[in-house]
DNA sequence: TGTACATCAGTGAACGCGCGTTCACTGATGTAC
DNA sequence: TGTACATCAGTGAACGCGCGTTCACTGATGTAC
């Protein structure tokens, strides 16, 4: 049945969230459209009045959970504490609402136009901001932050692959050492 | 039919070697059983007699691609020569043969606790090899591999998932000058 | 304000398809005599 | 060395299943009068 505009507009919303969440944990591949219509309450139908196609909120969805994740991060102030928030075994463990980079960036470079578009868009966006709040025309500062996201992002990768928790640990805090010991700014 | 010993052992390689393309190209989820064998010149069928199951398969080529790699990568004797190959436009457009830790890494993390075995001990071996040629016993050695594979791999996974080609650079480039400017040893 | 009706978000059955895995069968290999 | 036979790698049909997507239908919403 019909529903008020404002139900709509609030099921579009609840099928982006569990989309972020469920792609984050599972990858593009590994959620399908029924279990995110699902987890918002809807039946997988519904799901195409919202959406073109799964490609299409594959596309959406990374855009809007880097530019969630972006603020997110800019509102912790000091560097060492966004570096070990990063780096933590709670972000390790916590895939769902964690780095939407670390978890779907492999997945983002083996998917359609569309959608590394909207990575790309959302991704560039995203140095700009972390830039943007250091320095405004320092290139070496966009630099720093293009390198610091790729060494975090790496090691927090690495470390939710490995089950070795001596290792894991390991590759943490020794990525944690290098960055915030080199933290010049 | 039956078929020789030999040509029985070289059907398992060429699966192995299937699948080590495949995977890296496509991710675990994104190539099939079927597709795998017949890029080795076999029908499904016969995968059973060779491998377990999908999860099998996943672990061993995990493990051999990285311990493949991680030779590739020592041959290179130059720490410089090294790091611009790794983030070589080159790379970034060969998924099939490049390093499995940036191809695979975010997929083995979603993974059964058998691939992530296979991948955490294969990493460990990997991680070994690169500082003991450096220097046996001192730990900053090794955390410095550990920082700089991670460093490699974020911008990697990154550069892959970009659209846009001058971000792309933009992103290789800030990289290796990092890395080969901050180059001691 | 009340009524009649067009709109359209949501439902659930159905579509064709490919997946991982199993298994009865085939026939070349390689061993026992 | 030659023969008989057990072994077992490979084949291809078949299994149950879940996928993305479509669509006729439902019924609450919201608009026109």
């Amino acid at each position: 049945m019909k529903v008020s505009k404002e139900v709509g507009a609030s099921h579009r919303a609840a099928l982006l969230a569990a989309a972020g969440r469920l792609f984050r944990e599972r990858g593009f591949e590994g959620v399908s459209i029924a279990e995110i219509a699902a987890a918002a309450g809807l039946t997988h139908g519904a799901f195409y009045t919202h959406f073109a196609s799964k490609e299409a909120l594959c596309a959406e969805t990374i855009a809007t959970a880097i530019r969630q994740n972006s603020e997110r991060v800019k509102r912790i102030g000091d560097r060492a504490a966004r570096v070990s928030s990063y780096l933590s075994n709670r972000h390790v463990l916590d895939r769902a609402s964690g780095c939407p980079l670390a978890a779907l960036g492999a997945d983002v470079g083996r998917a359609a136009p569309q959608v590394r578009e909207a990575f790309s868009q959302a991704l560039a966006l995203a140095i700009q901001t972390l830039t943007d709040e250091r320095s405004r025309e320092d290139g070496a500062v966009r630099d720093r932050v293009i390198v610091s996201m790729s060494t975090m992002l790496g090691a927090l990768v690495l470390a939710r692959g490995v089950s070795d928790p001596k290792l894991r640990d390991e590759i943490l805090s020794a990525t944690k050492r290098a960055l915030i010991g080199a933290s010049r700014s």
